[in-house]
DNA sequence: GGCGATTCTCAGCAAACTCTCAGGATCAGG
DNA sequence: CCTGATCCTGAGAGTTTGCTGAGAATCGCC
């Protein structure tokens, strides 16, 4: 496996939530991805858990009953830890208390976020906390490059207009380039955890992609598979 | 036997299901696959196969009386197992039931599926789960190549279009290259199971394929074994 | 508050796909 | 060479799948 399809090859994640189900959900998507995860479920366990298993990064719902993400952040810090934290916030959350949150390397993303993103900001937060690990952060397939830090793409050097929406969905499929994803595979990790729509969104946005990626050049790049999902692919 | 040809080899499966008929199906073949299988017919005794069995992977219907699949799911995983799931749905189960199945290495499957078709999931969640497993994702027989990733045929360099049933056809073809295998056999494998049509869609199929695959180069693979069945053959 | 961008639903259309059928070709055995 | 069995293949009906434009609802930003 590629480093892109396992983007957190070797690095230890540990996450604090106190819903099961979200914490499940976490577990097995950071597994996939190459992390290797530990899980707490309260602000004691997870300060235990922080000098235990040492994470790269942690991964915080700022709402929990016993100890809310202010005072886990405070004691972590406290106790001369450094690694980033990217918090889990509610939507209606206010801006300046995220503000507060969100020191140095630290960041957020608001429930209910997708996968996609999720992963893309942990591994954001990871490549700069650690300038040893100088990692591309652009994404290549044909002359289509997808800048993750600029949150630019273009093709053959002219800039390409994207929403986020379409931008998140084609950073999922040219990090899975050359390998055909499911419509459901993509509304899983695309779109917002237990989306109740079906895949009918996924071809909406394939189209709106092909419109800007595709229909003003000369060779397609999207394709689909009857029956089976759509791939990005190389031409040669 | 090859690698190739028994894709299961060396590698656990659980089977889970209610349905004694379905349970018996699944197991047969997939120890035909070369799979080691251990079976259970509800969440209790799956919950104490996964300790005992230690299965690398678990095929698990979503649809049990006592205990569904998504609990079952949630208590394995709590339980700290990572091995890959493949579910079993229903084809009319509404999409908010099936989302989240495949975040992770996990995927689906809706019934009624082909067997070919299981197996091959199968094996790709092993595949992905396993980096350690660098193992050929394509098959070839002589200049015909078949990637299961972008479910993309060539021969000769050359794409070939196919759909989903050609697809699944050739595969089950070239994984048993150069072995005959009868009308009924191919029905039984890659057709829906509980099919109830006769061979003659196998006849009309390979003539698809033949057409494809065979009449635009000059030498043919796909060989006839009159009152027998079809082989895929590397002319070498 | 107003306006454009974005997200999502929906329905009509086009194309692909699956499967049946029947006439014709081919083969094996006598 | 005859004959029945087997197989091939083209035509076509019915279904499914995917594409796309239109429009409603919402969001974000001045």
């Amino acid at each position: 496996m590629t480093e892109a399809e396992r983007p957190g090859q070797g690095r230890r994640v540990l996450i604090v939530d106190d819903e099961p189900d979200l914490r499940e959900l976490l577990s097995t998507s950071l597994s996939f991805a190459g992390f290797e995860v530990a899980v707490a479920s309260n602000g004691n366990t997870a300060l235990a858990q922080v000098a235990d298993f040492a994470p790269d990064v942690v991964v915080l719902d700022v709402q929990m009953p016993d100890m809310d993400g202010f005072t886990v952040t405070r004691k972590v810090r406290a106790r001369g830890h450094t690694m980033p934290i990217v918090f889990l916030t509610a939507r209606d959350t206010t801006d300046d208390a995220v503000a507060g949150l969100t020191v140095g390397g630290d960041d957020y993303v608001t429930k209910p976020f997708s996968l996609a993103e999720l992963v893309a900001r942990i591994v954001a937060v990871l490549r700069r906390s650690d300038s040893t690990r100088v990692e591309s952060p652009s994404l290549q397939v044909g002359d289509l490059v997808l800048d993750d830090d600029a949150h630019e793409v273009t093709r053959a050097g002219k800039t390409i207009d994207l929403s986020p929406t379409e931008f998140t969905l084609l950073r999922f499929l040219m990090e899975n380039a050359g390998r055909v994803l499911s419509k459901s595979k993509i509304l899983d990790h695309v779109w917002e955890y237990q989306w109740d729509g079906d895949g009918a969104i996924v071809e909406t946005y394939m189209s709106y992609l092909r419109k800007k990626i595709d229909t003003p050049f000369d060779t397609p790049l999207l394709h689909t598979k009857r029956g089976v999902g759509y791939m990005v692919k190389d031409p040669s």
